[in-house]
DNA sequence: TTTTGCTTTACGGTTTCCCGTAAGGAAAGT
DNA sequence: ACTTTCCTTACGGGAAACCGTAAAGCAAAA
């Protein structure tokens, strides 16, 4: 089992069943954070005092309150926690359920386990981390199978730009202004208006509102 | 102290740190259910066999598994018993921040007590219950406050629907026929054009895809 | 240089949306 | 019965978005 195990969680009663869960298990003395500065400073003090941390379990969401952090979210803090401990194994511990958003984790940031937060989370956290210990890893069913099936688009950054510009309320017809002022080509509002017919007609959409509304789901913007 | 105590709450590691506060302040035995259904049928019950709860615990959000519910929020679920129970002391322990939100629980539904989870939520669920005991309400300061500076708009059902349609793809010339046919009033074009128009304007919008944006980023659909 | 192929832009017609005005229609008060 | 008020709907002009086509730009190959 592990010997040194961190907790990221900003609910102090989620962490404190983190925490009897753990111990049940077998580990020592697990350590508890609940803001994400805070985590990545802990796992760096570790490592230069040589007792590094061999799991890290955290949240993903964190509400921000009166203290100013530098890192405000879960995926953000396992990527700075990637560079500075590539080793470490990593469950995500969250009420996240949008399989796009978990597999993104598992593509992107490498994380070693993924357990939702839900009617029978702590069996399963006990579960994901016994897995961990023996060198598995631990994800939802449906993301196991469905990690495939990505009918996506792929956003460039010039739509992710002009998508933007339109969720912040700009009109269309306005957005060649900003293009040249910012050095983005295209610029003619032609190819603008070209590009979202594109990736409307790709995604099946109908509507810049129901494009908007998709990108925000599967937080593209 | 209070006799009987209800929890309704998915996330089972919640759910196992609120009935250790609970006993940690000296409450006999709380049960503890992951429903809506199952809460409103134990205190029905418990009316019944004329064993009546006095403290009901509920979360708000509760996620759909393969089980089938009538009653599908917390909110919906508070309605349903105040009707059955007017008198049970309901206290709401959720991760909901929305100002407009609480305060709505608190002015529509006549709930007693707010915890939100966050990072010190186990202190402030003792405190709320001790305060419930004792006859009086416990809310976030915030809100004790500031129910006036709300520069949030508050949306109607008629209004999250067309918001709704228009995010799924509808265009608006479209949405007078389904309004009819589900029996929604206002089912003018002109009407839904001149509420549409509202809404930007209060909320000092231009176009449709900014309040989508701000729909979605606010979960209002 | 010319050709070829691709991307970007310009332009016009059509549709949709926007928004003001005015006409209906129901409920409540006089 | 007659206003008054509030809400809903109808209509029309103008703006914006949509979409096809054609022209212009531009880079690599001939």
């Amino acid at each position: 089992m592990f010997e040194r195990v961190l907790i990221a969680e900003d609910h102090e009663n989620t962490s404190l069943s983190v925490k009897r869960a753990l111990i049940d298990l077998g580990v020592e003395d697990p350590k508890y954070v609940a803001y994400c500065d805070q985590a990545l400073s802990w796992i760096r003090k570790g490592l230069n005092i040589a007792q590094p941390y061999d799991l890290f379990i955290t949240d993903l969401s964190f509400v921000e309150d009166h203290t100013i952090q530098e890192i405000t979210d879960g995926a953000a803090l396992i990527k700075a926690v990637k560079e500075i401990q590539p080793e470490l194994k990593i469950l995500v511990f969250s009420a996240e359920g949008r399989p796009e958003v978990i597999s993104s984790l598992i593509r992107d940031l490498g994380i070693d386990a993924y357990v939702r937060k839900a009617r029978h989370d702590v069996q399963e956290l006990r579960s994901a981390i016994e897995s961990i210990a023996k060198g598995k890893t631990y994800f939802p069913i449906q993301i196991r199978q469905t990690t495939r099936e990505n009918n996506s688009f792929a956003f460039t950054p010039y739509d992710t730009t002009i998508i933007r510009l339109l969720a912040q309320g700009a009109k269309q017809k306005e957005i060649p202004q900003y293009l040249k002022e910012h050095k983005i080509i295209p610029t003619g509002l032609s190819s603008l208006e070209k590009r979202l017919n594109l990736i409307r007609d790709v995604l099946g959409f109908s509507t810049n509102e129901q494009l908007i509304a998709y990108c925000k789901d599967f937080k593209i913007i």
